[in-house]
Formats: C-alpha cells, sequence, structure tokens
DNA sequence: TATAAAATATACCAAATGGTATATTTTAAA
DNA sequence: TTTAAAATATACCATTTGGTATATTTTATA
C-alpha cells in the first residue's frame, strides 16, 4: 500500500507536469505549483529537494506514461509490419492526447531544455533514441520474418520516420490544425506499403 | 542616414535577438539584456516600451532576415522546379545558420510563446503560413509550365514539405546531428524528382 | 488513546524580477 | 560655442522569485 507520503508526491508530480510541460521550466513558478496542488511551500519542499528535481520528476513521469501507451498499443498485433502500421494509428490520436499532457514533452522539453538544463535535454536525447531504436527493430524483425524487404536500412528508416512524426506533431500543435498528422501518417503508410512491404 | 537613437534601437534588437531565441521569452530576464548590450535599464526602456515589445522586435527582426535569406537564395534560378530544389539547398546549410540565431526561431517560437505570448505565437503561425503559400506557389507555377504533375495538390504538399522540414529541424538541433537535416532534404528531393516532375 | 514520527503549514529570508522617476550626459543645430 | 532636446545612466520601487527554519498538524502504531 502506498503511504501517505508516496501519494502526496504521486498527487504533486501528477498535478505539476502538464504545467511544466505547457509553461516551460522558467515560465513555471513556486506559486503556480502550490496554486494548482493547492499545497504550500512546506510540502513541496518535504517531497523534492528544488523545482529542478520536480521537473525532472514530472517529465520522465509523463514520457514513462507516454511510452508504455505506445508500448501497449504494439500489443495489438504480432506482426512486426502491422506493428509499423500502429505507430501511425497510435498517432492518429495524438493530438488529443497530447493535449491532455499539456503538449508534446519531447518537443517541449528539447525546445526547452536545450540551452537551459542539460540532464533533462540529455534525458530528451536519450528518449529520442530509446524510441527510433524500438522502430529499427521492429523493421529488422520484420526483415528477419520476410515481411520487409532486405536491402532496408532500418536505424535511417526509423530515423526518418520519427523525423516526420515529430514535424507532424510541432505542425499540428503550432497551427492547431490536426490535419499535419493525420496527412503526414497517411503518408507514412504509403511508405510503409511503397518501400518497406515485400 | 540613421540616428544615434535608431542605431541603438538597431544595436539592441540584434544583440538581444539570439539570446531571446536561445532562452526563451520567461527565461531572459532584464539583466541577461543589460548585461549583453551593455547598457542600462534606461537606454533600454528608453527605446522600448517594455521586455515583450522587445522580444516581438527581435522575433520579427530574425524572421524577416531568415525569410530574405531564403528569397535571395531563390533568385539563383528562373525554373519552378529548380526553386523547390534550392529550398532543400537552403536548408542543408540551416544547422549553421540558424545556429548562429540562437536556433530555428519558428521551432522555439512556436514552442515557446504557444502558451504564453498570442501576439507573437500568432505571429509565428502567419508566417508558417506565408512559407507554405510560398511553396504553394512555386508548385502552382511548375504546373502552369508543364515543369510539374497536373494532378498534384499543391497546398498539400507544400504542408507535406515544410512538415519534414520542420521536423528535421528539430531533431538535428535536439539530437546535435545534422545528418537528420541532410537526410531530410536528401528525401524530399527524391520526392520532387519522382513525384513532382513531369 | 497516547505518543513518536512523519508530513505539512507558517513565517521568514536574501536576491532577483520588471519597471519608473529623475538626474546626467550626449547629441546636433543655431 | 551655446543651448535645447534627445538619449542614457542612476537610484529607486513594489513584487515575486526559489528556498529554508521552525512551528503545527496529521498519521500510524503501540
Amino acid at each position: 500500500m502506498l503511504t501517505k507520503a508516496e501519494k502526496t508526491t504521486e498527487f504533486i508530480v501528477q498535478t505539476v507536469a502538464p504545467i511544466f510541460n505547457k509553461n516551460g521550466y522558467a515560465a513555471t513558478s513556486l506559486s503556480d505549483i502550490t496554486k494548482a496542488t493547492g499545497l504550500t511551500k512546506g510540502a513541496i519542499y518535504g517531497n523534492f529537494k528544488n523545482k529542478e528535481e520536480l521537473a525532472i520528476a514530472a517529465f520522465t513521469m509523463t514520457v514513462k506514461s507516454m511510452l508504455r501507451r505506445i508500448t501497449d498499443h504494439q500489443t495489438l498485433s504480432n506482426s512486426s509490419i502491422e506493428k509499423l502500421f500502429l505507430i501511425t494509428d497510435f498517432y492518429r490520436n495524438y493530438y488529443n492526447y497530447s493535449q491532455e499532457l499539456g503538449g508534446c514533452p519531447i518537443l517541449n522539453m528539447g525546445v526547452d531544455a536545450k540551452h537551459q538544463n542539460s540532464p533533462l535535454f540529455k534525458y530528451v536525447q536519450y528518449t529520442i533514441d530509446k524510441i527510433q531504436n524500438n522502430v529499427a527493430l521492429l523493421i529488422n524483425e520484420g526483415k528477419q520474418s520476410k515481411e520487409i524487404k532486405q536491402d532496408i536500412d532500418s536505424v535511417l528508416y526509423a530515423k526518418r520516420l520519427y523525423t516526420m512524426i515529430i514535424g507532424a506533431i510541432f505542425m499540428t500543435h503550432t497551427m492547431e490544425d490536426n490535419s499535419y498528422l493525420l496527412q503526414t501518417m497517411d503518408q507514412i503508410d504509403t511508405m510503409i506499403q511503397n518501400e518497406l512491404k515485400l
């Protein structure tokens, strides 16, 4: 069972995560944090060393729950090429989902932390690498099961796909127009169909 | 001739623009500004109403000089399909160039201003629209001059191209790896060659 | 139910924030 | 070279910032 303190820590992170994600680190003040949680500084600093540690906890929590969601979605099929299509399927609903998070954490933190917070920025890089490696692995599996063409460079192709996806995420959020995400997912599906599939 | 005051205004904007672009609005303090310019608050507030107005001036200045640079590069050819290739040619050198600016202003401001500063965010949207419309116009010209296939949806294709470009810019800056930009420009060149060209 | 420990609130701190009124310097024209 | 105006510096302001020491409350256990 979770103790009171553990529940409070969880509660703070959950409450504060979308605020940090929306506003960025510098633009999120401790009064924003106390206001949103209804707690005082005493409670915040009893659960976290400082503002930075809280921001890190919030970001890692958001990213982990996001990655879990993609991974879960992947289990809907055993075919590796189908799993690629499940990626685009996931991102077709990403505008809604990421709005709940306060935006795309990878995109926001990649921009926000770049010249401000190197541990967080490193963590963004690590996460992107992780996502891309998963896609590359999937392509490799597809090659082994003869679902995907043998001459495909899996790492390069994974990078290509994620580049398009993150571009579409930026455009959809910035132009406030979901069609960027939908169109790009169509485009990627066509690529999988025409360029990857054996 | 430029008066002393006009030169100072110019100097402040030029000096401060990359700082705002790097750090974002909230994370750039007035002491950052006075330190960088070597001027005092009196001089800053004599030339600008407040911090926000300075940030707006800095951003518009950066964007305008960037757009001028693309436009200038376009004049290298009269063929509309060649002008499309000149776009990818431009972005092949964009990592270096945008680093001088303190990052890509569109990308950074799109993320930074989204939940903070609505006039600046609107200006980002306006600028993206402008860029995309220029590309769409170029494609239309290519269709008229029989360089580009008639059944291409120019607006949709322009959106597609810019989505890929901004994705590549984010990836290159975040992963600190220029190959994302180069690979994406190769990919776009292939698309122009195979999908657009008549 | 009493109690020790854990969790939270209160009250405070120095430093930094954006901004302004006024004093001083610099500029350019007469 | 004097002088009025324009530009910049100085000194200040209230407010907010992140953070902390201590007081108070809540929790769980004996």
